[in-house]
DNA sequence: CTATTTACGTCAACTATATTGACATAAATC
DNA sequence: GATTTATGTCAATATAGTTGACGTAAATAG
């Protein structure tokens, strides 16, 4: 039993593609980034079963929580899905008694969202299980490398992005720094 | 206007949440983990809009292109997902002449997956696109800093998928390294 | 050689997350 | 008073996934 035909026709075609485009190292990063937010996603997965919320929620819930008194707009804008999707996720959670709207004081067409105590406390716990994995990886890492992580995170989104990404970041601190 | 009720209490409840967990800096590092992943993914699924497929096809097409061969079981074990979910993507790539299944050698039950010219084609030029974006990041990192990328990475891998990922990467790169 | 297991395909029903498009309402603004 | 803005909602559709049940051909164990 020979080779099947075409693989020695791949391989031609695969040489040449890297040689196309220069990079096998590159290519490896692409598919740890992949595993790495695989796993880095599934810890707050099987915590969210328990509660039959989904990722949907839990981005929602994160960000409400992080930035307290977030608009509707705000938070489709980071989210960036239609406001027909996060409504969906929304009035579940509002429903459930995890994030709730107060009518906005200086505009009252806006729904600013809040945590409740127990949407807090949800969040801080699935924030809580990520942040560990980080601060599990930190460790491991040698101490030349820790700093590296988040300039190589940020240095991956794009570029029109980051001013919006580092705006976030630092309203979120003087919000408090939530969970 | 006074500050809305709630909010002074909930920033109580955020400071105790910050002593609690103790992380403001891996907080930052979840949150630029999903945006960095979100822009990522965004390159690829621009491409793959012109074709009428899905992130699912992109992952199918690109570990079949990385590894030619693979089995169903194979593939299925590094997507996790469903054989029935699998198929029906997997239909659909066979069906449009990007993969093709041959029957396994030296076990006739196997259908074992290659790319065809064109689906080698698509999955180079979607590799391309990711693998840019990383040479870009690698560019604009202080060059101490390049390393610790992969380090990284490989870190936030589940302790016990970190054998499974390595034995990939070791086969891919016997295939050939494909893009 | 028969029995079982393995590798895979398939039908069906369902869930979660997202989309587009249209229309409704109340509050802010011109 | 007219218009724009912030949000809600109804409906249809797409994509990606699930569970469960059943089928089939090939390999393997007895």
């Amino acid at each position: 039993m020979s080779e099947p035909p075409g693989v020695a026709a791949w391989r031609n075609t695969a040489a040449e593609a890297a040689v196309a485009t220069g990079d096998g190292d590159a290519l490896e990063l692409v598919e740890l980034f992949f595993f790495a937010y695989r796993d880095f996603v599934g810890d707050a997965d099987r915590l969210l079963e328990n509660y039959g919320f989904g990722r949907a929620h839990h981005r929602v819930l994160h960000f409400v929580n992080r930035r307290p008194g977030l608009t509707i707009a705000a938070l489709l804008d980071i989210l960036r899905i239609t406001k027909q999707s996060l409504n969906r996720v929304l009035k579940q959670l509002l429903e459930a008694g995890f994030v709730e709207a107060r009518a906005g004081v200086v505009d009252r067409r806006q729904r600013l969202l809040y945590p409740t105590p127990k949407g807090a406390t949800l969040a801080r716990d699935l924030a809580a299980l990520q942040s560990a994995r980080f601060r599990k990886v930190m460790d491991e890492l040698p101490p030349a490398a820790r700093g590296a992580a988040s300039k190589f995170l940020f240095a991956m989104i794009d570029s029109g992005e980051r001013e919006r990404v580092r705006a976030h970041l630092a309203c979120a601190k003087a919000a408090g720094g939530a969970t």
